[in-house]
RNA sequence: GGACAGAUGGGUGAGAUGGCUUAAACCAAUUCCCUGCUAAGGAAUCGUAUCUGGUUAACAGGUACCGAGGGUUCGAAUCCCUCUCUGUCCGCCA
């Protein structure tokens, strides 16, 4: 949420930022008009209150034979209290509304541009090596050695759903141990979170209300699926004031992830790469303003490193405006070298919100007299499917075995 | 799932009989004093959000908030209703 007082104080600049992220003038038009509306309406109901609250302190030293008079002007103005209650509640849910709908304003540095074609190549990692036969898809690589079953995946639950099977199961379970270790040498304490959250988390991160459709929710319930644990990471502190001294808090978590992929169509729909279900290993940080942008090089690198350490080809980019996400004020996308589709595809993706979340989720530290926002990051250590299709395809040998980055070795 | 109890500020915890209680007290915290340093001691400040005035400061004032949402009343932390959560006991269970 982009705090509101910079709509009346920096309207036309609010308007160029978000113009980047192809936000409309007409939208924020409206939401500035909102805002003052509801302002000037909400100091109405407040005289009144005061008035109210004013009168109802005399009525201990007010003569017996007044208090029936300033009772019926009492009862007037109580009449006139709700009905301004009732406006004031109308233009607030109605700028809510459109305050939750407007994404997060990009940082100063950010490209301009409209969708991937526009992100800027930060750096490059490792060379692709040369292959001497044609290199085979993961899915190809996965039937032929036993260790994925789509199949089988898709008759428990549905297409998009695999079963990974025996040394494949195994080396996924030796990826996220060898992560998880990374992670914490890096200084991010281990989490173990519910993968299962509430409405309240997931608009304090930004998934709800915009990005209902592709939650899987529980029926009946106020509960639904993570679709990341940035959201349940990130939520361990919403309604809280946080010790300057306790930051920068660093959190990583492995879990499960849940979507529906919904307006996804037919894309990736071979193999393990766009799953409903997958594991990812997340990397949270809280921090003070002043620091957030240099924590979030810093989570590059720990995510890039340890693509480094397995062996795999990769690069940084920066995501231009069209591309980022709703919530991200900068985002630096880690891709990794796939011969079979001979390109690099997103593995990793690292993200400073500012203190959009921190808005949303009511998440403060004390800084000196001041409560302030934090500012939250999140970045996929790794998405762990994905990490393993990397090594199968990037480690094939001619006869469709695989070799195993020696780093792991200690892990199986 | 059943029964009972509870939910107050950063923490602990007072607030029968509704009004001067945004909320005592204690702890923590911040600032200052004292001390050669540490320890101890003393003084002051100290809920959140938002609006108005003031130079976007200090500060002053208004409003809302004592789990959430409704209700009664001129007036509610205090009375009533609904919900949520927490604790304890019983049942069930990995």
């Amino acid at each position: 949420m982009i705090d509101p007082k910079l709509l009346s104080r920096d309207f036309d600049e609010v308007v160029q930022k978000l113009h980047k992220k192809r936000v409309s003038i007409e939208l924020l038009t409206q939401l500035k008009s909102a805002y003052l509306n509801h302002k000037n309406l909400k100091n109405e109901l407040e005289s009144a209150q005061a008035f109210q609250n004013e009168k109802s302190r005399q009525f201990q030293n007010v003569p017996k034979n007044e208090i029936d008079d300033l009772k019926k002007e009492l009862a007037v103005n109580k009449i006139r209290i709700a009905e301004l209650n009732a406006n004031v509640r109308e233009t607030e849910t109605k700028l809510e509304k459109l305050l939750h709908s407007i994404p997060n304003i990009p940082a100063d540095d950010i490209p301009d541009g409209k969708d991937e074609n526009d992100n800027l190549l930060l750096e490059t990692v490792l060379i692709p090596r040369e292959f001497d036969f044609e290199p085979k898809a993961h899915f190809e690589l996965g039937e032929q050695n036993g260790w994925l079953d789509f199949e089988r995946g898709a008759k428990l639950a549905k297409s998009r759903f695999t079963l990974i099977r025996g040394f494949g199961a195994k080396l996924e379970r030796a990826l996220i141990n060898f992560m998880l270790d990374h992670n914490r040498a890096c200084g991010f304490e281990e989490v173990s979170v519910p993968i299962i959250t509430n409405s309240k988390s997931l608009f304090g991160t930004g998934q709800l209300p915009k990005f209902e459709e592709d939650l899987f929710k529980i029926e009946d319930e106020d509960l639904y699926l993570i679709p990341t644990s940035e959201v349940t990471l990130t939520n361990i502190f919403n309604d809280e004031i946080i010790n300057s001294e306790e930051l920068p808090i660093k959190l990583t978590a492995v879990t499960p992830c849940f979507r529906k992929e919904a307006g996804s169509g037919g894309r990736d729909i071979r193999g393990i790469i766009r799953q409903h279900q997958f594991y990812k290993v997340e990397l949270v940080s809280i921090t003070k303003q002043e620091n957030s942008d240099e924590i979030l090089e810093k989570m590059v690198e720990c995510a890039s490193s340890m693509l480094t350490k397995l062996g795999l080809p990769h690069r940084k980019m920066l995501l231009c405006s069209g591309d980022m996400g709703f919530s991200a004020r900068k985002t630096v996308d880690i891709e990794v070298w796939l011969p079979s589709q001979n390109k690099y595809r997103e593995i990793s993706s690292v993200s400073n919100t500012g203190d959009f979340q921190a808005r949303r989720a009511n998440i403060r530290y004390r800084d000196g007299k001041n409560n302030r926002f934090v500012h939250t990051l999140n970045g996929s250590s790794l998405a762990v499917g994905r990490t393993l299709v990397a090594i199968m395809e990037n480690f094939q040998t001619s006869n469709g075995n695989i070799t195993i980055p020696e780093i792991l070795n200690k892990y199986l």
